[in-house]
DNA sequence: CAAGTGACGATGC
DNA sequence: AGCATCGCCACTT
């Protein structure tokens, strides 16, 4: 992952987030160590949080450790969601849970 | 400038 | 197995 000085590591979130293709989904520690801070999953939520709508960030397809989907205290944002990744080809488990040992998606090229 | 907070993760009990 | 706590770092107040 090429460093850019005066970049934030925010910056460097949203660009591993928008690699994540379709039908595919990481998790925060898993972006987080793909945008050079390794253990900081914290920064990822917290960058995503913000919801930079202007980025277009596929935040839905990135999920904590569980493979579940993280925040909502929206019940109806947590449906769509689901419903999006549905969409994608990603499949939920009884729990609501997604199979990251099929649908985790990892960098190949971890740049 | 100091303290609090947060879409997480790992560990302890 | 489920809950409580600490750690990590950036941002907000």
């Amino acid at each position: 992952m090429t460093k850019i000085p005066g970049e934030t590591a925010y910056t460097a979130i949203y660009r591993v987030v928008r690699r994540i293709p379709a039908g595919r989904v990481a998790t925060y520690g898993a972006v987080a160590a793909g945008a050079g801070l390794p253990g900081q999953a914290r920064l990822v939520g917290y960058a995503l949080h913000r919801c930079p709508q202007g980025q277009r960030i596929p935040w839905q397809r990135v999920v904590n450790a569980r493979g579940m989907i993280s925040r909502l205290p929206d019940p109806d944002a947590a449906a769509g969601q689901r419903v999006l990744l549905e969409s994608e080809g990603i499949e939920f488990d009884a729990r609501g849970a997604i199979d990251l040992a099929r649908f985790g998606w990892h960098d190949a090229e971890t740049r």
